[in-house]
Formats: C-alpha cells, structure tokens, sequence
DNA sequence: ACAAACATGTAACCAGTTACATGATTCA
DNA sequence: TGAATCATGTAACTGGTTACATGTTTGT
C-alpha cells in the first residue's frame, strides 16, 4: 500500500518517445527539440515527462543509453525490444481524445451576453486557424524542399494535410458564423 | 506551505457550472445529466468535479442552494453575482486547448508499420467521424423540431454546425488520405 | 565577458477521472 | 421484491505542466 514512485503506465509518453528514437538516436534535450518542429503541431512532451520516462524506457529495456563524451550529454538508442513494442502500438487503436472547446461553451451560453459575444470569440478563432494555415503553407514548402526523397515523406504529408483540412473548415465555419451574428445583430438593432 | 484543501481556481468548470445554472435552477444530478445531452460532444464534467464545485459557487456567493423537500436534493440556482460572473466569463478570450492526437502520431511512424498501419487507423477514424455526423443529424432535427422558438436556438446551432463541420472535413481527409494509401500499397506491390 | 543555447533533472502543483460508498424513490 | 434510476459525495489515482535548480558550451 505504499505510495510508490509511480511513474506514468498507460501514457502514451513512452510511445511517443519509442517513435522519436525510431527516427535516429537522440538526447532528451534533442527529442523535446525535433517533437516541436515536427509533430509539435499535434503532440508535445514536456521535459518533465521526457526525461522519467526515457529513465523508464531503459529500465524496460527498450532503450538504451549511451554517454556523449563532450557535454553531460546522454544519446539514447532504441533496442530490438523497442522497435517490437513501437510496432505493436502501431497496430493497436487509437483512442479519441474526448476534447474541451472553450469557445463552444461560450458560444452555447451567448443568450447571456448577445451576438457581440459571439463575434468577438469567433473573430479570435478565424484569426488562430488563418495563422495556422499560413503556418502549414511554410512547412510544406520546407518539408518538399527538404525531404524530396525521404521516405517517409508520404506519411509527413498525410498529418500536414490532416491540419491544414481542420483549420480550412474551422475558417468555414468562422464565416458562416460570423455572418448569422450579423444577422442577429440587425434583428437586435430593428427591434 | 500547509498542504490545503486546493479546490481548483483556474478551472472552467466553475464557469461551465455557472453556464448551466443559468439555463434553470440544477441539482449537481440533473446539471450533469443536461451537460451530456446538450454540449456533451464539446463538454464534460464529471461528478467529482460537480459537486465540489458547486459548493465553492455557493461559497463564493455565485449561486444559492435549496433543499427540494422530496430526495435528498439540493437545487442550484445563480445569484446576480453569479450571472455578472458568468458574462464576464464570456466576454474574455479563449485559451485554445493544445490537444494530443494519438492517431496522427501512429502516421507520423508508420515507416516503421507500413501502410498498411496507416489503413486501418485512418479506416476506424473515418467510421467514427461518419457516426458522428449521423449523431449530429438526429440532433439537428430534434433541435429543430423541440426549440424551434427558443431564443437561444441561434447559438445552440453554431455550436452544432461546428460538429458537423469538423467532422465533414475528416472524413474528407481520411478518403484522401486513404487513396494516397492505395497507392503506396501498388507501389510496395510492385516491387 | 557575457548572452544564448545546450543539457538534465525534480518537486510542487494542477485539473481532471475513476472507483467506490451510500442511500432514496419509482415502477414493473 | 428487486432492478433501474435518482442523488450525493470522496479518496485515490492519473497524466500531465510549471517553476525552479544547476551547470556547460558556443559564439560574439
């Protein structure tokens, strides 16, 4: 019954960092780095989960480490066991993440604040969705100039695409929005 | 440094609770009940975090409590203070929540599984997304039909369109994603 | 000499869910 | 009478982030 040290079981941390030192061998430090630039748009770790975990990762023999003589520096390679276990999270299927959207809820109770509410709240999400669009355009040329010939070049494409169909609709949807609150807000103003 | 009680206070629960209450008087049960069926596909909250809640609003002077004679019941109803609190709630802007996409993540390395990896997740993604499109349709005629002259009848369909928005445009990306699949399935063939 | 970036790590906190405990009421 | 539903509540756990502490290396 005691309170043990009780690292993460079910995450998907360990998954996620498998995955990373499938792509080369890496630091903790370096890992953080390359999620942000390449997954960061749909995935993040934080060195507090990272550098537990890659501990955890060793101690189940998925990883193994290997000390970078110049700085304090640890490179962590993916085991035989490792790449198995990356393979068999492959296979098994994903669960939706059940999300909150702040912004719906407000929109949901706009009777208590007007159409004003509502289009202040859904000028602010066209605006982050035109940003991220615009965003995706850069790392799409970058990624084609790049990685012309990488293999995995066509699973990259795939979430890129992924993120650029999401922000499209949510920009849709922003306009066909916006313009019933200029509706309602006429009807307000006549009456 | 006393390790407190700790109630929550950035939490958007407290708002969310608010949000309900001002559609009508709740118990803890019923507002559950109602956040299910109403913003349930963008909200939830779970009754350790209701009823904990609930008391701070009463505490804080957001919301009174009244014993209903029949159960064991108490009925949460907002006070002026609450409602003041809850448009200005509205008023402020949306943190946008950074979620995590497993299914995406599983693309992103599908070098290591093959296309194949790719098949049968975009597969179950589409078949959750067509399900939730037919969900939303009942939902629109239901809402259609039941609050045809309910004044928030305008957001409460915003909120519905988002749905059936998001979730077109994944099914959109999952048929396209799927053919680019087909093909690298003829191409690994080939070889 | 100093700033920026590299690099690792942990304790405290946070927002939430799950599992459980308890009991009343309704209805077939 | 017994199952389903109504109703309230909490302790333990979970999966994470943030803030902090510490020190190195590189480049200007």
């Amino acid at each position: 019954m005691s309170r043990v040290a009780a690292l993460p079981l079910k995450t998907t941390t360990a998954e996620a960092l498998l995955g990373m030192l499938s792509l080369r061998p890496m630091s903790g430090y370096e890992i953080r780095q390359t999620i942000e630039w390449s997954v960061g748009n749909f995935w993040q770790e934080s060195y507090g989960q990272i550098y537990p975990t890659l501990k955890r990762l060793v101690k189940d023999g998925f990883a193994e480490a290997k000390e970078d003589g110049s700085r304090g520096r640890a490179v962590y390679r993916l085991t035989a066991a490792g790449r198995k276990q990356l393979r068999a999270w492959l296979k098994t299927p994903s669960r939706p993440q059940v999300w909150r959207n702040e912004m719906l809820l407000k929109i949901f109770f706009a009777g208590q604040g007007g159409p004003g509410t509502v289009r202040s709240q859904v000028e602010a999400f066209r605006e982050l969705h035109a940003g991220e669009l615009r965003k995706f355009a850069q790392i799409r040329t970058r990624l084609e100039r790049e990685y012309a010939r990488h293999p995995e070049l066509p699973y990259w494409r795939m979430t890129l695409a992924y993120g650029e169909c999401e922000s499209r609709a949510m920009v849709t949807w922003c306009d066909r929005t916006l313009a019933k609150v200029t509706t309602l807000e006429e009807v307000a103003d006549a009456s």
